[in-house]
DNA sequence: GCTGCGAATTGAACGGGTTCAAAAAACGCA
DNA sequence: TGCGTTTTTTGAACCCGTTCAATTCGCAGC
């Protein structure tokens, strides 16, 4: 899928020096972190010119998006291993969260620069972006099968929003996982076990038939969060 | 207290001087956006070498620490006035709320800009460091005396916490006002009626004694956050 | 082998944020 | 008023992301 967003790379030696460029950049970002990372560097690594590089990456916010669909694709399969073994919809919960930390925690020293450019709507890296599009809906499908897999039980009109909210919730604690300066993202952890752990009270609470009008209220809030979103990909 | 921060500025002159740079700056991000706007050119319009500029403001995100400061200051008066009228917690928040999005309303086209180098967690510009420390507390003032003056009745456990997660609020607000290319930010204050709905109607379901387990989680989480907030002020 | 053409590669050049050593102005004080 | 000190101002230079015209490579068709 990140071929595609070049189309530029019609030969086997293309493809070679693609993945070469890439490589050297991970590498780098990883060591040095992504601001102290020149493009000069990285095409010095990869034995390109610099020209060369940009040749195959659009820009060097671009590179991060190989970043991007990589853990994305190592949280997919790290997560099938645990909703295969869990019912119980807070363990289900707290083992993909869980692992979503793990998956990232090698990259959390760039994360933050990751992070900044995600940040601006006009970027491409933006999770809400059109370019990201295809990786939120996988993300939001994990969240579904979390509840689905489950034998907690939740009325409909709650379950057809469940998973984009908790996709949301997902990102919030990504974003106070990249602000977590505790060893060993020690915060982050027990936020997981304290979060985790109101999100499923409230899905108790809210369930309650009493508790419909709050309900729609928050589901009519997902419509227009949804709806923002969908503007978006302009 | 933004003349502090660079604590370089000794004379009357000298006052002057950073005054005309940030003005220039300020009127020109508003005319071309953020980006567009170079350094030089804002050494030009202000007629000062371009070294100068940066003599006054250490770098170019420096310069929007001023918009921070000079909006926050016209939310603060303009919410004086609201508080001052309404005595129903509802609309007292949705008083301000209101307020806040229509004070920062000139600046929208950069402020994705600007949040986007808010977000890196380095950044002075960060709403959580240590350099934005007065501003959040005052702003978290505003909010707590929102819930005060209010006629609402909020247990006590509560009220310790609500303030800062009202400002929570605020900011996720001001998120998706970022990110709003509806016309007018119909979208945005939309979106604000919907929340504050359910903010109000959270806070009185979670009065309710039976909800004090829960409440309870919700307090120790902002326990928690408050924590990551403190030691990020390194 | 030669030719032509798209793919791949090169490196010089440009633009803009930032730094810095040195010059100029302003100030304090004898 | 002259002189040392501090504050302010200057502009050239540096770094790095990005662009682009020009060159080389690889190969399909003759």
């Amino acid at each position: 899928m990140t071929k595609a967003r070049t189309g530029l790379v019609k030969t086997d030696k293309g493809q070679q020096t693609r993945a070469a460029i890439l490589e050297a950049a991970l590498e780098m970002f990883r060591e040095r972190g992504y601001e102290q990372t020149t493009m000069r560097a990285i095409a010095e690594r990869a034995d390109v010119a610099l020209g060369n590089a940009y040749y195959y990456f659009h820009s060097k916010e671009h590179l991060i998006q190989a970043f991007y669909g990589r853990t994305h694709e190592e949280h997919l399969t790290a997560s099938e291993a645990v909703l295969a073994k869990e019912v119980d919809l807070k363990a289900r919960l707290l083992g993909v969260m869980r692992t979503k930390i793990e998956t990232v925690g090698p990259y959390h020293q760039f994360a933050g620069k990751l992070f900044k450019t995600a940040a601006d709507p006009h970027s491409p890296l933006n999770p809400f972006s059109k370019e990201s599009d295809a990786v939120r809906q996988e993300s939001i499908a994990v969240f579904a099968e979390v509840v689905r897999g489950s034998k907690t039980k939740v009325p409909k009109d709650l379950m057809a929003d469940l998973p984009y909210m908790l996709w949301l919730y997902h990102m919030g604690i990504i974003l106070f996982w990249i602000h977590d300066s505790s060893p060993r993202r020690a915060r982050t952890y027990r936020l997981l076990g304290l979060t985790v752990d109101i999100m499923v009270k409230v899905i108790g609470v809210a369930s309650n038939p009493l508790m419909r009008p709050l309900r729609r209220s928050a589901v009519r809030l997902m419509a227009e969060l949804r709806q923002e979103t969908a503007a978006m990909e302009k």
